[in-house]
DNA sequence: CATTTTGTTTAGTAATTTATAAACAAAATG
DNA sequence: CATTTTGTTTATAAATTACTAAACAAAATG
Protein backbone atom coordinates (compact mmCIF):
# COMPACT_ATOMS: atom_id res chain seq x y z
CA UNK A 1 0.00 0.00 0.00
CA UNK A 2 1.20 3.56 -1.00
CA UNK A 3 0.40 6.31 1.11
CA UNK A 4 -2.73 8.12 -0.32
CA UNK A 5 -2.32 11.00 -2.53
CA UNK A 6 -2.48 14.49 -1.11
CA UNK A 7 -5.70 16.74 -1.82
CA UNK A 8 -3.58 19.51 -3.94
CA UNK A 9 -2.62 16.45 -6.30
CA UNK A 10 -6.06 15.09 -5.94
CA UNK A 11 -7.13 18.93 -7.20
CA UNK A 12 -4.92 18.63 -10.16
CA UNK A 13 -5.64 15.43 -11.52
CA UNK A 14 -9.49 16.62 -11.43
CA UNK A 15 -9.17 19.66 -13.18
CA UNK A 16 -7.12 18.32 -16.00
CA UNK A 17 -9.25 15.64 -16.08
CA UNK A 18 -11.96 17.39 -16.64
CA UNK A 19 -10.24 19.38 -19.14
CA UNK A 20 -9.15 16.39 -21.32
CA UNK A 21 -12.18 14.71 -21.23
CA UNK A 22 -14.17 17.66 -23.23
CA UNK A 23 -12.07 16.14 -26.11
CA UNK A 24 -13.94 12.77 -26.07
CA UNK A 25 -11.55 10.34 -23.90
CA UNK A 26 -13.04 8.21 -21.15
CA UNK A 27 -12.76 10.07 -17.80
CA UNK A 28 -10.45 6.75 -16.03
CA UNK A 29 -7.81 7.81 -18.72
CA UNK A 30 -7.62 11.22 -18.54
CA UNK A 31 -7.24 10.44 -15.19
CA UNK A 32 -4.14 8.13 -15.43
CA UNK A 33 -2.85 10.80 -18.08
CA UNK A 34 -3.40 13.45 -15.11
CA UNK A 35 -1.50 11.61 -12.65
CA UNK A 36 1.43 10.57 -14.76
CA UNK A 37 2.07 13.99 -15.20
CA UNK A 38 2.28 15.02 -11.34
CA UNK A 39 3.75 11.54 -9.96
CA UNK A 40 7.08 10.85 -8.50
CA UNK A 41 8.68 8.72 -9.79
CA UNK A 42 7.59 10.02 -13.02
CA UNK A 43 6.52 5.86 -13.69
CA UNK A 44 3.82 4.39 -11.97
CA UNK A 45 3.42 0.38 -12.03
CA UNK A 46 -0.40 -1.09 -12.43
CA UNK A 47 -0.95 -1.48 -9.01
CA UNK A 48 0.18 2.08 -8.22
CA UNK A 49 -2.40 3.04 -10.47
CA UNK A 50 -4.98 0.93 -8.99
CA UNK A 51 -4.10 2.08 -5.24
CA UNK A 52 -3.94 6.21 -6.46
CA UNK A 53 -6.62 6.47 -8.43
CA UNK A 54 -8.96 3.54 -6.62
CA UNK A 55 -9.82 2.10 -10.04
CA UNK A 56 -10.21 -1.46 -11.32
CA UNK A 57 -7.38 -3.70 -12.57
CA UNK A 58 -9.62 -3.85 -16.15
CA UNK A 59 -9.88 -0.52 -16.43
CA UNK A 60 -6.33 0.37 -15.85
CA UNK A 61 -5.28 -2.27 -18.73
CA UNK A 62 -7.89 -1.03 -21.01
CA UNK A 63 -7.31 2.81 -20.25
CA UNK A 64 -3.21 2.22 -20.46
CA UNK A 65 -3.56 0.33 -23.94
CA UNK A 66 -5.90 3.23 -25.28
CA UNK A 67 -3.39 5.74 -24.43
CA UNK A 68 -0.71 3.82 -25.30
CA UNK A 69 -2.32 3.75 -28.49
CA UNK A 70 -2.64 7.10 -28.75
CA UNK A 71 1.10 7.52 -27.93
CA UNK A 72 0.84 9.70 -24.97
CA UNK A 73 2.43 7.20 -22.72
CA UNK A 74 4.63 4.25 -22.89
CA UNK A 75 5.33 0.92 -20.98
CA UNK A 76 8.77 0.66 -19.28
CA UNK A 77 10.57 -2.00 -17.19
CA UNK A 78 12.22 -1.22 -13.85
CA UNK A 79 15.13 -3.61 -13.47
CA UNK A 80 14.31 -5.79 -10.58
CA UNK A 81 10.88 -4.87 -10.30
CA UNK A 82 8.06 -7.85 -12.05
CA UNK A 83 5.35 -5.31 -12.71
CA UNK A 84 5.26 -3.25 -15.87
CA UNK A 85 5.27 0.50 -14.73
CA UNK A 86 3.78 3.42 -17.06
CA UNK A 87 5.08 7.14 -17.89
CA UNK A 88 4.18 9.51 -20.10
CA UNK A 89 6.53 9.82 -23.53
CA UNK A 90 8.74 12.38 -24.01
CA UNK A 91 7.25 15.24 -26.76
CA UNK A 92 3.69 13.56 -26.32
CA UNK A 93 1.81 16.71 -27.07
CA UNK A 94 3.53 17.73 -29.77
CA UNK A 95 3.25 13.78 -31.24
CA UNK A 96 -0.49 14.29 -30.58
CA UNK A 97 -1.18 17.48 -32.04
CA UNK A 98 1.11 15.58 -35.35
CA UNK A 99 -1.68 12.72 -35.04
CA UNK A 100 -4.83 15.65 -35.07
CA UNK A 101 -3.17 17.16 -38.26
CA UNK A 102 -4.44 14.08 -39.99
CA UNK A 103 -8.13 15.72 -39.32
CA UNK A 104 -7.47 18.58 -41.11
CA UNK A 105 -5.99 16.84 -43.81
CA UNK A 106 -9.21 14.79 -44.41
CA UNK A 107 -11.51 17.61 -44.11
CA UNK A 108 -9.65 19.58 -46.93
CA UNK A 109 -10.07 16.38 -49.11
CA UNK A 110 -13.72 15.97 -48.49
CA UNK A 111 -14.35 19.82 -49.33
CA UNK A 112 -12.77 19.05 -52.74
CA UNK A 113 -14.90 16.04 -53.12
CA UNK A 114 -17.83 18.38 -52.50
CA UNK A 115 -16.58 21.25 -54.83
CA UNK A 116 -16.28 18.48 -57.79
CA UNK A 117 -20.13 17.06 -57.06
CA UNK A 118 -21.51 20.41 -57.30
CA UNK A 119 -19.09 20.65 -60.76
CA UNK A 120 -21.24 17.43 -61.87
CA UNK A 121 -24.67 19.22 -61.21
CA UNK A 122 -24.02 22.84 -62.63
CA UNK A 123 -24.72 23.73 -59.09
CA UNK A 124 -22.42 27.12 -58.99
CA UNK A 125 -23.04 27.77 -55.10
CA UNK A 126 -19.56 26.40 -53.85
CA UNK A 127 -19.01 29.17 -51.87
CA UNK A 128 -18.99 27.52 -48.69
CA UNK A 129 -17.23 24.73 -49.96
CA UNK A 130 -14.35 27.04 -51.60
CA UNK A 131 -14.30 28.30 -48.74
CA UNK A 132 -14.02 25.23 -45.86
CA UNK A 133 -11.14 24.06 -48.61
CA UNK A 134 -9.38 27.56 -48.64
CA UNK A 135 -8.84 27.17 -44.91
CA UNK A 136 -8.26 23.87 -44.42
CA UNK A 137 -5.85 24.00 -47.44
CA UNK A 138 -3.70 26.18 -45.95
CA UNK A 139 -3.87 24.81 -42.25
CA UNK A 140 -2.60 21.40 -44.37
CA UNK A 141 -0.06 23.14 -45.16
CA UNK A 142 1.10 25.43 -42.13
CA UNK A 143 0.23 22.82 -39.63
CA UNK A 144 3.20 20.54 -40.46
CA UNK A 145 5.50 23.77 -40.67
CA UNK A 146 4.45 25.29 -37.09
CA UNK A 147 5.52 22.10 -35.56
CA UNK A 148 8.29 22.16 -37.27
CA UNK A 149 9.33 25.36 -36.36
CA UNK A 150 8.75 24.44 -32.78
CA UNK A 151 10.37 21.29 -33.03
CA UNK A 152 13.75 23.30 -34.36
CA UNK A 153 13.22 25.80 -31.80
CA UNK B 1 -42.57 17.04 -50.78
CA UNK B 2 -39.20 17.67 -52.23
CA UNK B 3 -37.32 15.17 -54.65
CA UNK B 4 -35.11 12.79 -52.49
CA UNK B 5 -31.49 13.12 -52.52
CA UNK B 6 -29.31 11.98 -55.73
CA UNK B 7 -26.94 8.80 -54.35
CA UNK B 8 -23.49 11.19 -54.84
CA UNK B 9 -25.69 13.48 -52.21
CA UNK B 10 -25.90 11.00 -49.46
CA UNK B 11 -22.62 9.31 -50.24
CA UNK B 12 -21.11 13.16 -49.68
CA UNK B 13 -23.33 13.36 -46.39
CA UNK B 14 -22.17 10.01 -44.96
CA UNK B 15 -18.73 10.72 -45.34
CA UNK B 16 -18.38 14.00 -44.02
CA UNK B 17 -20.83 12.80 -41.04
CA UNK B 18 -18.29 9.95 -40.07
CA UNK B 19 -15.06 12.34 -40.53
CA UNK B 20 -17.26 14.92 -38.07
CA UNK B 21 -18.17 12.24 -35.76
CA UNK B 22 -14.92 11.66 -34.73
CA UNK B 23 -15.05 15.26 -33.27
CA UNK B 24 -17.64 14.21 -30.88
CA UNK B 25 -20.53 15.63 -32.72
CA UNK B 26 -23.93 13.46 -32.63
CA UNK B 27 -25.17 11.86 -35.81
CA UNK B 28 -27.62 14.17 -36.90
CA UNK B 29 -26.37 17.11 -36.16
CA UNK B 30 -23.23 16.49 -38.55
CA UNK B 31 -25.58 14.66 -41.10
CA UNK B 32 -27.65 18.61 -40.83
CA UNK B 33 -23.70 20.18 -41.50
CA UNK B 34 -23.17 17.96 -44.02
CA UNK B 35 -26.15 18.49 -46.28
CA UNK B 36 -26.20 22.39 -45.64
CA UNK B 37 -22.52 22.24 -47.50
CA UNK B 38 -23.73 21.14 -50.58
CA UNK B 39 -27.63 21.55 -50.49
CA UNK B 40 -29.22 24.16 -53.08
CA UNK B 41 -30.13 26.50 -52.35
CA UNK B 42 -27.32 27.08 -49.73
CA UNK B 43 -30.32 27.64 -46.96
CA UNK B 44 -32.79 24.88 -45.86
CA UNK B 45 -36.15 25.07 -44.05
CA UNK B 46 -37.16 23.29 -40.70
CA UNK B 47 -38.93 20.95 -43.39
CA UNK B 48 -36.56 20.11 -45.71
CA UNK B 49 -34.29 19.08 -43.24
CA UNK B 50 -37.08 17.09 -41.61
CA UNK B 51 -37.82 15.56 -45.51
CA UNK B 52 -34.43 15.60 -47.10
CA UNK B 53 -32.57 13.99 -44.26
CA UNK B 54 -35.50 11.65 -42.49
CA UNK B 55 -35.19 12.78 -38.92
CA UNK B 56 -37.51 14.29 -36.36
CA UNK B 57 -38.26 17.36 -35.63
CA UNK B 58 -37.33 17.38 -32.38
CA UNK B 59 -34.30 16.50 -33.61
CA UNK B 60 -33.89 19.33 -36.20
CA UNK B 61 -34.85 21.66 -33.11
CA UNK B 62 -31.82 20.31 -31.12
CA UNK B 63 -29.42 19.72 -33.52
CA UNK B 64 -29.60 23.36 -35.61
CA UNK B 65 -29.44 24.90 -31.63
CA UNK B 66 -26.18 23.35 -30.94
CA UNK B 67 -24.76 24.03 -34.35
CA UNK B 68 -25.55 27.92 -34.09
CA UNK B 69 -23.66 27.62 -30.32
CA UNK B 70 -20.88 26.08 -32.03
CA UNK B 71 -21.52 29.24 -34.18
CA UNK B 72 -21.25 26.47 -37.75
CA UNK B 73 -25.20 27.76 -39.02
CA UNK B 74 -27.18 30.38 -38.54
CA UNK B 75 -30.68 30.71 -38.71
CA UNK B 76 -32.26 33.14 -41.88
CA UNK B 77 -35.62 34.63 -42.09
CA UNK B 78 -36.90 34.43 -45.83
CA UNK B 79 -39.10 36.63 -47.69
CA UNK B 80 -42.44 35.52 -47.86
CA UNK B 81 -41.75 32.18 -46.71
CA UNK B 82 -43.10 31.30 -42.37
CA UNK B 83 -40.35 28.61 -41.77
CA UNK B 84 -36.75 29.07 -40.59
CA UNK B 85 -34.03 28.78 -42.44
CA UNK B 86 -30.62 27.39 -41.67
CA UNK B 87 -27.43 28.04 -44.05
CA UNK B 88 -23.73 27.34 -43.34
CA UNK B 89 -22.04 30.63 -41.37
CA UNK B 90 -19.48 33.03 -43.72
CA UNK B 91 -16.24 31.90 -42.36
CA UNK B 92 -18.05 29.04 -40.41
CA UNK B 93 -14.63 26.57 -40.14
CA UNK B 94 -11.82 29.59 -39.26
CA UNK B 95 -14.63 30.80 -36.40
CA UNK B 96 -14.33 27.07 -34.75
CA UNK B 97 -10.40 27.07 -34.73
CA UNK B 98 -10.62 29.66 -32.67
CA UNK B 99 -12.87 28.64 -30.42
CA UNK B 100 -10.58 25.45 -30.26
CA UNK B 101 -7.54 27.85 -29.74
CA UNK B 102 -8.97 28.05 -26.11
CA UNK B 103 -8.73 24.76 -25.23
CA UNK B 104 -5.17 25.09 -25.97
CA UNK B 105 -4.82 28.24 -23.41
CA UNK B 106 -6.31 26.44 -20.76
CA UNK B 107 -3.80 23.18 -21.10
CA UNK B 108 -1.11 25.82 -20.81
CA UNK B 109 -2.56 27.34 -17.69
CA UNK B 110 -3.13 23.64 -16.25
CA UNK B 111 0.71 22.73 -16.92
CA UNK B 112 1.59 25.39 -15.39
CA UNK B 113 -0.29 25.03 -12.22
CA UNK B 114 1.48 21.41 -12.35
CA UNK B 115 4.82 22.54 -11.87
CA UNK B 116 3.53 25.09 -9.34
CA UNK B 117 2.77 22.31 -7.66
CA UNK B 118 5.67 20.28 -7.82
CA UNK B 119 7.58 23.58 -6.97
CA UNK B 120 6.22 23.50 -3.63
CA UNK B 121 7.04 19.91 -3.11
CA UNK B 122 10.61 20.53 -3.41
CA UNK B 123 10.17 17.75 -6.42
CA UNK B 124 12.09 18.31 -9.26
CA UNK B 125 11.17 15.82 -12.50
CA UNK B 126 9.10 18.57 -14.23
CA UNK B 127 10.56 17.99 -17.43
CA UNK B 128 6.62 16.35 -18.59
CA UNK B 129 5.15 19.09 -17.57
CA UNK B 130 7.75 22.10 -18.30
CA UNK B 131 7.72 20.19 -21.70
CA UNK B 132 4.04 20.26 -21.90
CA UNK B 133 3.73 23.68 -20.56
CA UNK B 134 6.10 25.27 -23.31
CA UNK B 135 4.65 23.43 -26.17
CA UNK B 136 0.88 25.03 -24.80
CA UNK B 137 2.93 28.08 -24.49
CA UNK B 138 3.86 28.32 -28.26
CA UNK B 139 0.49 27.25 -29.47
CA UNK B 140 -1.29 30.11 -27.25
CA UNK B 141 1.03 32.46 -29.12
CA UNK B 142 1.33 30.97 -32.64
CA UNK B 143 -2.39 29.80 -33.53
CA UNK B 144 -3.27 33.12 -32.97
CA UNK B 145 -1.43 34.46 -35.60
CA UNK B 146 -1.74 32.02 -38.19
CA UNK B 147 -5.43 32.50 -38.19
CA UNK B 148 -4.80 36.16 -38.53
CA UNK B 149 -2.73 35.62 -41.00
CA UNK B 150 -5.35 33.64 -43.20
CA UNK B 151 -7.90 36.06 -42.28
CA UNK B 152 -5.46 38.80 -43.94
CA UNK B 153 -4.43 36.56 -47.30
C1' DC C 1 -60.37 35.31 -32.50
C1' DA C 2 -60.62 30.43 -33.97
C1' DT C 3 -57.73 27.60 -36.76
C1' DT C 4 -53.65 26.20 -38.77
C1' DT C 5 -48.81 26.20 -39.05
C1' DT C 6 -44.46 26.28 -36.99
C1' DG C 7 -41.17 25.29 -33.55
C1' DT C 8 -39.84 23.87 -28.55
C1' DT C 9 -39.99 21.08 -24.55
C1' DT C 10 -40.91 16.96 -22.09
C1' DA C 11 -40.90 12.26 -21.25
C1' DG C 12 -39.68 7.92 -22.54
C1' DT C 13 -37.06 4.42 -25.25
C1' DA C 14 -33.11 2.70 -27.65
C1' DA C 15 -28.43 2.47 -28.19
C1' DT C 16 -23.92 3.28 -26.84
C1' DT C 17 -20.28 3.84 -23.65
C1' DT C 18 -17.92 3.35 -19.29
C1' DA C 19 -16.39 0.71 -15.66
C1' DT C 20 -16.03 -3.41 -13.04
C1' DA C 21 -15.98 -8.25 -11.26
C1' DA C 22 -14.85 -12.53 -12.36
C1' DA C 23 -12.87 -15.81 -15.34
C1' DC C 24 -8.98 -16.72 -17.78
C1' DA C 25 -4.09 -16.79 -19.56
C1' DA C 26 0.63 -16.07 -19.16
C1' DA C 27 4.80 -15.59 -16.80
C1' DA C 28 7.79 -15.70 -12.87
C1' DT C 29 9.22 -17.78 -8.60
C1' DG C 30 10.70 -21.19 -5.41
C1' DC D 1 6.29 -28.13 -12.10
C1' DA D 2 2.99 -26.40 -8.58
C1' DT D 3 1.98 -21.91 -6.80
C1' DT D 4 1.74 -17.17 -6.88
C1' DT D 5 1.77 -12.92 -9.24
C1' DT D 6 0.64 -10.19 -13.07
C1' DG D 7 -2.12 -8.71 -16.76
C1' DT D 8 -6.01 -9.53 -20.37
C1' DT D 9 -10.50 -10.73 -21.81
C1' DT D 10 -15.31 -11.55 -21.17
C1' DA D 11 -19.70 -10.70 -19.44
C1' DT D 12 -22.50 -7.63 -17.17
C1' DA D 13 -24.12 -3.63 -14.60
C1' DA D 14 -24.50 1.33 -14.49
C1' DA D 15 -24.67 5.56 -16.60
C1' DT D 16 -24.97 8.51 -20.29
C1' DT D 17 -26.36 10.03 -24.75
C1' DA D 18 -29.14 10.14 -28.94
C1' DC D 19 -33.38 10.15 -30.84
C1' DT D 20 -38.27 10.50 -31.24
C1' DA D 21 -43.35 10.89 -30.32
C1' DA D 22 -46.43 13.47 -28.23
C1' DA D 23 -47.68 17.37 -25.59
C1' DC D 24 -47.27 22.03 -25.51
C1' DA D 25 -46.54 27.02 -26.80
C1' DA D 26 -46.28 30.66 -29.94
C1' DA D 27 -47.22 32.97 -34.06
C1' DA D 28 -49.46 33.71 -38.38
C1' DT D 29 -53.48 33.45 -41.25
C1' DG D 30 -58.14 34.06 -42.76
Amino acid sequence: MSTPLEQTEIDFIEEMTLKMEETGLPRIACQILSWLMICSPVHQSFSDLIENLEISKASVSNMTRLLMQMGLIEKIRIHGERQIHFQIKNQAWVDLLEIQTQQVFDLMKISQKGIDLLANKDEFNTLRLEEMNKFYSFLSEEMPQLIDRYKNS
